[in-house]
DNA sequence: CTGAAAGCGCTTACAG
DNA sequence: CTGAAAGCGCTTACAG
């Protein structure tokens, strides 16, 4: 072996979850066991069984506790399939992710949403079911498909777009699903939304009380529901500022448009002293690009991304962001799920909102 | 609206899928129909549809199609669950994902790993059951449940480690599985099993031939398997170059510790001329560390990363990478899996190496 | 409070 | 080549 060291595990946030904590004794499933061995053991019938297991009356406190030991001793769990057959939930709620790979990989929203979604589902016994697609259609067809095989109990709809097809899609189904948006009604569904007007707001009070006048974006997706109601918040935001609205480039929130964009922007004049930008990673390309063109970071151009991630903070200099508690979020969304699931009614409410972490990437304007 | 433009989408490589392209037309199933009511419809037993539709003899040419036209046109799907009630596979294979999810945010390996994964079992009818975990207890809990509760027919194993207790733990519970890692071998499981040595010695090579001679690495998890097998593919590959095997600092993969890594290595002296990472985050990281201490990146030190994606193409310089192709590796062990799962045995099998991308970071050595 | 029975939607020996 | 029947593991009215 050659000279090595351990520079250490730095476990902070570790947003991962091990529901199951409980019988961490290694049970052997080979044989797959079943209520009627525990019926047998226990001396009962099923129908016995499956009530005391189910915490439904019809069994005495007696029979109830000894018929659990047992199934505990056993190491049974219920076969699902057979459970659902007869009607319950198949225990597991599904997500469509209609973006390219390509970008799925980079934005860390997505495996912090999922992480949050699992931290309560897991817990109620439910499994989450993954699925990349497209585009909307291919979505709404994995819909169809699961929801006529039973496969999922309810859907979390996600990237809502103006005028979505899939709200309505889900309707026809009968498909149970929470959209999580930044409005605040999808059709008839529940929805979880986030505030923009609140963090578009902090953000452009912020530029401009360091003194930025000529404020640009480099926003999202055009068509994405979350791009036009920033689109108004920004609007109403620069109006009580006493600014002009900062002009707005769209982009598909990838690194190379991110870039582009702020290409275009830099090489006008006069040029903007902020940029605004719609996720973390087009932040990080046009940092690349301020770099590219010779201007500094934030004396010549101030930067701000929307959403965290770690890679604002690794940048040099590390980026000023509007942070939300995305986990959160996809709790938040999935306890809903669950119980529109139980045939609860759900209220709309409001997720986590985006709030300022100033770093290095923004100062006082350069003029 | 204010002014506004469209940068335009780049829609290079786009990795998603739609497999269930056929029916794009609307069937409406809210009343869930079943091989009862094809069977009513055809005047035929429901045994005959099964037959017909799960193409097994029993039924004649002629009934199978007129059985398969009237499931097609009742827009039937089968029941899962009935299905797996009578011993039919489930149609699920699962991946648990034993990293913080702060972590798996930021490494667009699992994303498109799973993107991979799915462009081939989405034709196959299968779907993707994904579970995030804290530590790899908590991952043979989460395979114990699915099993005991037939919610996959198998899982692929991802992240191995030496000594990894998850192959034992599949074999004991019976769970059909296949590995994705470094070596070429995991207990009794199907492998699909990338080399390492041929990559590394091309790397190394490339090092040399720049002029490089201390050279370091910030590797990743020391435990991982691809750790251990890249250390000794690092030592045979200096042996044959003639040069001092590369120091390796050992990290937890963040960004956060590839940064201290670096600035641990570029305070030495002398300091490393060329820094090879272990993964893309590292060596953005690393990157900033360079711009931080005033290190002019190839012209003061060279940076090499392991994995490639949008990340390196957005840094300044862009990153000189070692690239493979992850979906396909995805797609690889997914169908591996599948056949493992319908009883085939299963060789193991090599997936796609890294093979070098120099871009903007990598120069003649500096003295 | 408890047991015997039907049924969920499918598959698969088993007779015809 | 075809039909009638049992069974997969569970739940849930229905009698006692």
């Amino acid at each position: 072996m050659h000279y090595s060291e351990d520079v250490g595990v730095s476990s902070s946030a570790h947003i991962a979850y091990c529901p199951q904590g409980a019988n961490t004794d290694g049970v052997i499933t080979t044989a797959k066991i079943t209520i009627r061995d525990i019926a047998t053991k226990a001396g009962v019938s099923t129908g016995a069984v499956s009530y005391a297991l189910n915490d439904k009356p019809g069994v005495s406190a007696q029979t109830r506790a000894r018929v659990r030991e047992i199934a505990t001793s056993l190491g049974w769990s219920p076969n699902l399939a057979a459970r659902s057959l007869s009607g319950s939930p198949v225990g597991a709620i599904g997500l469509v992710l209609a973006r390219p790979a390509t970008l799925l990989g980079v934005e860390p929203f997505y495996m912090q949403f999922i992480a949050g979604v699992e931290s309560v589902i897991a817990n109620e016994g439910f499994t989450l079911m993954l699925h990349v697609v497209a585009d909307q259609a291919c979505e709404i067809q994995a819909y169809e498909k699961w929801w006529s095989q039973t496969r999922v109990d309810g859907v979390l709809l996600v990237d809502l777009h103006d005028d979505d097809p899939r709200i309505e899609a889900v309707e026809r189904i009968g498909l149970p699903a929470v959209a999580v948006t930044s409005r605040r009604e999808a059709g008839g569904l529940p929805v979880v939304w986030t505030d923009e007007s609140a963090p578009v707001s902090e953000a452009l009070r912020y530029l401009v009380a360091l003194g930025h006048t000529r404020i640009a974006r480099v926003s999202g997706l055009r068509a994405l529901a979350c791009t036009t109601e920033r689109d108004r918040a920004f609007e109403e935001a620069a109006a009580s500022c006493g600014i002009e609205p900062p002009r707005a480039l769209y982009t598909d929130f990838s690194g190379e448009d991110g870039a582009r964009a702020t290409r275009l922007l830099m090489t006008e004049s006069p040029r903007p002293t902020a940029i605004v930008y719609g996720n973390d990673i087009m932040a990080v390309a046009g940092l690349s690009v301020a770099g590219e063109l010779g201007l500094s970071v934030p004396n010549d151009v101030s930067l701000l991304a929307w959403d965290d991630s770690v890679l604002c903070q690794i940048t040099q200099p590390p980026l000023s962001v509007m942070k939300r508690d995305i986990p959160a979020l996809g709790a938040m969304a999935a306890r809903a799920l669950l119980s529109t699931v139980a045939g609860g009614s759900v209220p709309c409410q409001a997720g986590p909102s985006s709030r300022l972490l100033p770093r290095g990437s923004t100062g006082v304007a350069a003029d």
